[in-house]
DNA sequence: ACCTGAACACCGTTCAAGT
DNA sequence: ACCTGAACACCGTTCAAGT
């Protein structure tokens, strides 16, 4: 009746609720055998190394973005896309962070950046790809700053409740929209 | 005639050359020491903990960012702005994301973001703001990424040599300014 | 297919004590 | 003013061996 043996999901989806209970910072290999009542020797069968796991969790967090209806103009469908992104990093604790470093590391995240460049519908290719880039940027600085500033909020750190991080970001994503739109003639 | 003893500046000086020779994953408070020729726990005399240096050492690159001369418009200055503090971080080993981690615990690199906001010149205090920020989050995510990417292609884990870093960056940029113009009737 | 046990090579940080 | 020595409480990862 023993039915304590788990396949890789099982690990992913431990592994992701520990993050919404503990944090990046403490989202350990050695804390999540220990949620799971595993040696922590035991991780390195499902997952070569805790990167590739973060890998994982940073692809479930982007593929919690959700699917935006594409507007009436092209420019409002990337503001949705890149705002339902957003939300979708907001929904998990730490999740830019999570995202960022993975991507850095080259592993993940290329989903994100390619449904930003597929809603830049213009013609210039590079240029929607950089704009697309930009766009990824700001939206996981602006979160991760966000994100901080919550948890610094939460542990007393800080007491100034100037929750300027939304706002900027809207302003951001749309000035980057604005200059293409006067690059675009169409 | 021993003068091995160190002050505050020295600390700061080992931290800097052990960046640079090993990135930041291996900047290590013990390996920091053993350049030294001094215990671990010496370093925490000279600064409370690893992050407080490490804010030390993020305020260092960014200081290290050319002044820039104001150019003809305000739009070029801010642009000359954001690729001097570009330099800057590409002039030290991991340099992004040292300041990027900082910046989120909220500890530094205020002043990159005061220099961006002084050099757009426009009315909306707001809008310089925010413009401001995302430049800084765009300038930040697009280095680490480069970085990284550095790193990968010595360790010879990548080969293909596509280096689309630095004109995406300018592209972006120039977005957000133009986008920035649009907004503001002179 | 999945896990244990034991080990290796590390971390950051604290603190009494020395000079 | 600056450092040592020793300890505490951890890390990620490997690998032979078990079932």
């Amino acid at each position: 009746m023993n039915a304590s043996r788990y396949g890789k999901s099982d690990v992913l989806a431990a592994a992701m609720r520990l993050l919404d209970e503990v944090g990046l910072p403490d989202l350990t290999m050695r804390k999540l055998a220990a949620t799971l009542d595993v040696q922590p020797s035991a991780l390195y069968w499902h997952y070569a190394n805790k990167q590739s796991l973060l890998a994982e969790v940073s692809n479930t967090i982007v593929a919690f973005a959700k699917p935006v209806e594409t507007a009436e103009t092209w420019q409002e469908t990337a503001k949705l896309e890149a705002l339902s992104l957003r939300d979708a990093l907001l929904a998990f604790r730490d999740g830019a962070e999570v995202v960022s470093s993975t991507l850095a590391l080259g592993l993940g995240a290329d989903q994100a950046l390619q449904r930003l460049e597929n809603s830049i519908a213009i013609d210039n290719q590079e240029l929607a790809h950089a704009a697309a880039e930009s766009i990824l940027f700001l939206v996981l600085g602006q979160v991760w700053h966000e994100q901080q500033r919550l948890q610094a909020n939460s542990l007393g750190v800080v007491d100034n409740l100037e929750l300027t991080g939304t706002p900027n970001l809207e302003i951001g994503i749309q000035l980057i929209l604005d200059g293409l739109s006067t690059k675009v003639k169409a």
